[in-house]
This record gives structure tokens, sequence and C-alpha cells, in this order.
DNA sequence: CATGAATGAGGCTTCATTCAT
DNA sequence: TATGAATGAAGCCTCATTCAT
């Protein structure tokens, strides 16, 4: 139990250094099957691709993984965690409309970028096969989203906005509807996203006060 | 009714006949396809399956159709021409309002009898293996609601509604989420599409006029 | 019913003609796969060599069986019928003891020349895997020279016999022994399994009597 | 306990320890091992399970031996000294009808308790694989109870026995036949191991006696 | 035109064996 | 000496597609 002095922790950071290794090449590992699975959805996506692109043998895939179902399956739980870490931190003294509107934008960003949207179609399309996954996931990424919604529309006292109370998911909806837009409609020019989410708000929610301000007002 | 007599004297008719047949056949294979997509995904279609169903042998479905591509390529455009084909005459005299909102309904309801919503998951989230297709089937599906927007929108001469002729999607999307929805949530309640698109277009172009009138002021 | 004639009923056939097909391709396939779990033991046994021997595709024998389990279970049931088909006709006038000792003989030679002793062989070590087929197999096969064993003791009205009622196995356990023995030691000159039989048979029930008599003459 | 002071002084009772942890280790390994080829037979035992098993890693079997196969032998070559260790003194004083008897019964009741019946069947059934291991390991088994069974038919001077110096396998078979289906019938009630045998014995030897005797004689 | 048996490339998965630590 | 992560050959099985009948 003594601290080595010199040479310290053999054990401790060995087993560290072990497992900080396993831990990165299960990242590997999963950032190769995540790519994969976006550009070929789940029944196309090919094991060996996976292995190449990880650097690893297509054994040692099972090493960490029962499945390639099971692959599948971390691959969206790896995802879950970030598409709602809260991007910024909530910095007290903005109005709460500004804040929402940063929040969706953030969100709506990562979703891009991270092309986790592609995975959501994914489980989407394929969720005849993974029923219990397509719950999860649609939850852990919509639910906190809607509750979000909710507690705006309430705390807002404007009667017009009791519906999304309801119906969170109608103002919500375009965000989804424009991601897969331009995952698909390669050949055009892409939809602004942020833009695009802009208008709706405003046509929703009315004109946007306390920012910085476009218009002149 | 008549036998053939072996030469083909009636070449019409009788070509007629045959004709007829194989289209029936045809039709019976692409019937059992579409079932078999939307039940499955294109990568989790059984070719087995699908010929059993349509009541033919395996290597009958190569008769018609070159690959399990183009038969789903057949599934798709023969899903086309359903989507919108009016469902019920103009009939001129009501007000546009009216007559855009029932159109949407209508558009709405028939997606989701029919399954194609499903045929569309699919398109979208297996894009990547149909590059072509899913720019012709969404922009044969999408596009023809977008005009629709566009029209209402600037014929209403509302100002507000201004933005929906550049962003025309934004009045469609929560349709599309709705459908999701109630395809992959089924262990819940399905949401009542009918009432939720109401209310989004209440939210966005405001109360309905002209039809059986909801509130007052 | 009627005889065919010439080129008379069309599909019974040409049904006949491909079922008859179907039926020696499969009965190739199961011989290849016999020769190959003999040779290897399930394990180790390799369905490419069984195709490559029956002269079809690998993916072949999955039209006649669905899994190697399958076809190993098929082997050994379509081995089963072989086993006790009675080799001579019963030839009434000959004397019991006669009969039976024939009998015996017969079912030895029959194992051995077919290989199925090695079957039993695989059955026996791998049961295991398979447990309700351990027990159907050799219900089958030693269940009916039970009863023979049984049936004699109880007919030939000998008191010294009568523990043969009770443990047929007895009588029987040497022939087992003894083709395992030639089926080992491949090294060593072979037991002669007819004179071991007989001198078996003499040393528990006693001389034949009634067959032509061995030396004296 | 003493630290190694890096130079190999006392290398006698350091080597001594040192070689008695590693024949402990290699004997847990083989036990293990043991263990695992009588579960699963020879192909389907996994090293995995027998590392586990034996508390130490894959990858250290491999210091001790050579292949998966190396492993089966030293085995079967553990267990050979303990099948023919004489169970009891030989005793003397005992009739040799007495002591033969039972010494079969010892033999028996050790394949039985040992699990080394079951080995005997994978040498067997994979004789196939490793065929000079049979040869020897079943040599090693059998030689000696055929020496045991041949010196008393020869010493007993009954002229109905001189057979079994030809046969010896004949007084033998029961017991490797009800040692099998012991082992497989395991869904009905085991047979009588010992009573079968006095069985046999009294069938083929005639009845036992001056031991606690049964009938006068 | 229709059939359905046959094909065979290629996918996922297993596991004895190796090797850097 | 011991570890256990990594390897990769090889097996079983699937299924879109072809072709003789």
């Amino acid at each position: 139990m003594q601290e080595t002095t010199s040479e310290p922790e053999q054990a401790q950071p060995e087993a560290g250094l072990r497992d900080r290794k396993k831990e990165a090449k299960r990242a590997a590992i999963i950032a190769a099957a995540q790519a994969e699975f976006i550009a070929h959805g789940f029944a196309e996506a090919r094991l060996a691709r996976v292995a190449a692109q990880a650097g690893v043998a297509k054994g040692t895939l099972y090493l960490y993984f029962d499945s390639k179902e099971a692959l599948f399956d971390a691959v969206l739980r790896g995802a879950l965690p970030l598409i709602f870490a809260p991007p910024v931190a909530p910095d007290p003294g903005t109005p709460p409309q500004v804040a929402f509107r940063r929040r969706l934008r953030a969100a709506i960003a990562d979703m891009q970028a991270s092309g986790r949207d592609k995975l959501a179609l994914i489980v989407l399309s394929e969720s005849a096969q993974f029923p219990g996954l397509a719950r999860i996931y649609l939850e852990a990424i919509l639910e906190p989203l809607f509750e979000l919604v909710r507690d705006y529309a309430r705390s807002s006292g404007v009667a017009r906005l009791e519906p999304l109370t309801r119906y969170p998911q109608l103002l919500l909806a375009p965000m989804l509807a424009a991601t897969m837009w331009n995952r698909l409609m390669t050949e055009r020019p892409p939809l602004d996203l942020p833009e695009m989410l802009e208008t709706h708000l405003t046509l929703v929610l009315g004109p946007p006060e306390g920012e910085p301000a476009g218009v002149t007002g």
C-alpha cells in the first residue's frame, strides 16, 4: 500500500495506460463504425471496412463488441450524451427567449456537424429491426428538446403558444426536416439552416427581442 | 373470351388480353414488393418473400425487373402517381384557405393510409445507395406540395406569410415529423395527425375562416 | 393409376423426374456427408468437402438441409432404417437358436460394412451436443437388438440365461467393443468378428446346435 | 519468503520451490483441461475456459503446452498412471477368483468416478485425428486388463474359459458398454454397474466362490 | 413465359495462437 | 515468467441472380 517513490505507481498507471489504450481503441472503433453506418446504413455497413478504418483486425472488433448489432448500439449510445450537452454555459442574464433560441441553434448545428442526424435516420428506417433502440434513441434526443419547448411555451405566458405545450413537435419539426433535406438534396444549394430556423421561430413565436437586434425596431 | 386460334389474327384483343395479364402480374409483383420494402426496408427485403406473396416463382421476378434495385425503383415510381392525384375535385366556390387546408389534410391521410410514408423513410435513410432516386422521389412528392404552399402564401396577401414562399418546408415539416413519429413510437398513443395539423396551421396561418369556424375573435 | 404407355401423363412423370433428381441429389449429399462425418467427426467435418464430394455447390446444401446439424441429423436418421432391416427372410424351419445367431451375425456385418459403427461412436462422444439425438439413435439401434436377445433368452427356457432378460447388453457388448476395436486398432491384425461372436455366444449360450455342425463331421 | 538476491546462490531449494510452483500450475492446467475435454470433447473444448478454470491467462497455457493437441495429449497421459494403480494392496490369502473380481470392480468404479471413461470415448471418436494417441491410450488401459483376464483364464484351469485367453475382450466388453450406456442414457435409470458386472461374471465364469458365498457349491 | 433448383461470392463470427509489455 | 490484447485464417451460412427444363 505504500507509495512507490521513484518509479511511482506501478500497477495503477500501468493499468491506467492499458486501459487508456483500450479505451482509445474502443473509441477508434466506434468512430470508424459511426462513419461506416452513416455512410452505408446498418445492413450495408461492412465490418471489414470498420476494422480497416479503425486500424485493427476484424477479430479485434469482437473483443470490444459482441456483434454488429452491439456495435451499432454502441455507436448510437455513444452519440447520445453528445446530443444535449449544454453547448454553452446557460449564462444567466440573457432573456429566456434568447437563451432558448441559442439553445436550439446549437442543437441543430451540433447534429449537423456530427453526422448524428444520419444516424437518427438510420434508426428511423430500420426501427423494425431495432425496436427498443429506436425508442431509447429518439426519447433521448427528442424528449429533452420537447421539454425545452414546453418550458418555454409555458413560461412565456403568451396564449398563442399554448398549443406548443401539447405539440412541441411543431416547433422542432422544421429542423428535422431541414436537416434531412440538406443531407439528401446534395445536388442543390443547401438550406441555410440557421436562417431558416430563425425564420420559423419568428413565424411562430414572433420577432426576436433582446438579442443584438437585427432590424431597427 | 374466345380461344386463341394459334394464328395471330386478332392481334389487338389477344395482345390486349396478354398485356392485361402481364400487367396484372407486374402489378401484383410491385404490390408485394411495396409491402415487403415497407415492412423490412431495402436491405432486409427478401425477393423470395416478394415472389411468394405475388404468387410467382423467384425467377419470374427477373422477367419483369432486372434486379432488386430496379424493383425498388419501380415500387417508388409506382407510388408516385398516387401521391398527388387530387383527392377531391377542386370544387370551385370554396374559399382558398379552406381548399388549401383540405388539400393538405388529404395528402397526409393518403400518405399514412398507403404506407408510402415508410417508403419515403427508406429512401431517406438509404439515399447513399440510391442517390438519383432520392432526388426524383422527393422532388415528385415535395415539389408539388411546396408549390401549393407558395401559391397559397402569395395569394393570401398576408405579409406575415411571405417567408413561406422562401421556406415552404416550414409549413410541411410537422406533417413529415408527425408521420415519422407515429410510425416509430408504436408503444405510445399515436399523435392525432389531423388535429396536430390543424393546430399547426392555426399557429402559423391564423385561425381558419369560412370553415365551420372555431373560436370567434 | 394406369400404367404409363408411351408418353402419357405430362405432369406426373415430369414432376416424378424432378423429384427423382432431387431425391438422388439429396441422397448424394447424405452419402457424402456420412463419409465426411465418419472420417472427421462432427466438429471437424467440413461442409465444403461434403459439397465437393456430392458434386454440388456449397449453397446447394442449404436447399436440402437447414444447417450442419440438420445434415448430421439426416445422416443419422438415414442410417437408422438400414440397421435392422431383416437381412434375410426369416426362413421358417430353422431352429430359433440358429436364426438368432444368424441375425446377430448379419447385424454385425452390416454395421461394419456400412461404417455406421463410426457414426454411433460420434454420437456417443458428442452426445453432449446432441442430447435428444443420442437417445433416439441408440434406442433405434439398441432397443430392437435388446428385444431380440430378451425374446431368445425367454423362449430358450434355459434357466442360466435368465439374467439376459434383465441385461441384454451382456450379450451384445462384445460386438460393440469389437467393432470399436477394429476401427481403432488399425495397426494390428483385426479381430475376426464372426469368430469372436461365435466364441462369445458359445461361451454364454453353450455350443451351437442344429447348425451344419462344425468340426467333427 | 526471502528476497531473491539476483545471485543464484541456493539454486537447489529455490529451484525446488519454483519447480513445485510450476508443477502445481501445470497440474492445475491439466485438471482444468481434463474437465473441459470431458465436458465438451476435443473439438468443442475452449482453451479460454481451461485458462479461466485453471486461474491463469490464456497465453500462459502456451508456456506449458505447445498446442491444444499437446494439452490433450498431456491430459490423457496424465490420466493413464491413475488407471491401474492397484487400488487395494493385493492382499495375499484371498483366492484368485475373488481377487480377480475385486480388481475388475475396482477398475470399473475408478473409471466411472474419475470421468476417464469419457476421455476414452473422446479418444475413440476422434481417433481419426489422433491416430497414435488412440493406440497408446487404449493399449495402456486395455492391455493390462487383458493380461489380467488371460492370467485368470489360464490359471483357473477351467477348459470352458480357454477362449478368454484368445479374446479377453469378451469379459471386459460389458463394462465398456455399460459405462457408455450410463454416460449417454442420462434420462433413464442408470445401470447398476457392479451388479451387472457380477451377473456377467457369473454368466461366463460361473457363480462366485470363496466370497461371502451366495450358493453353497 | 414460367419455374425453381442451383450457384458462389461474400458476410459475420470464432478461436487457437502470438507477442509486446 | 505471466499477461491478455491482438491477430487472421477459416468456417458456416445467406441470398440475389442464373439457367436448364
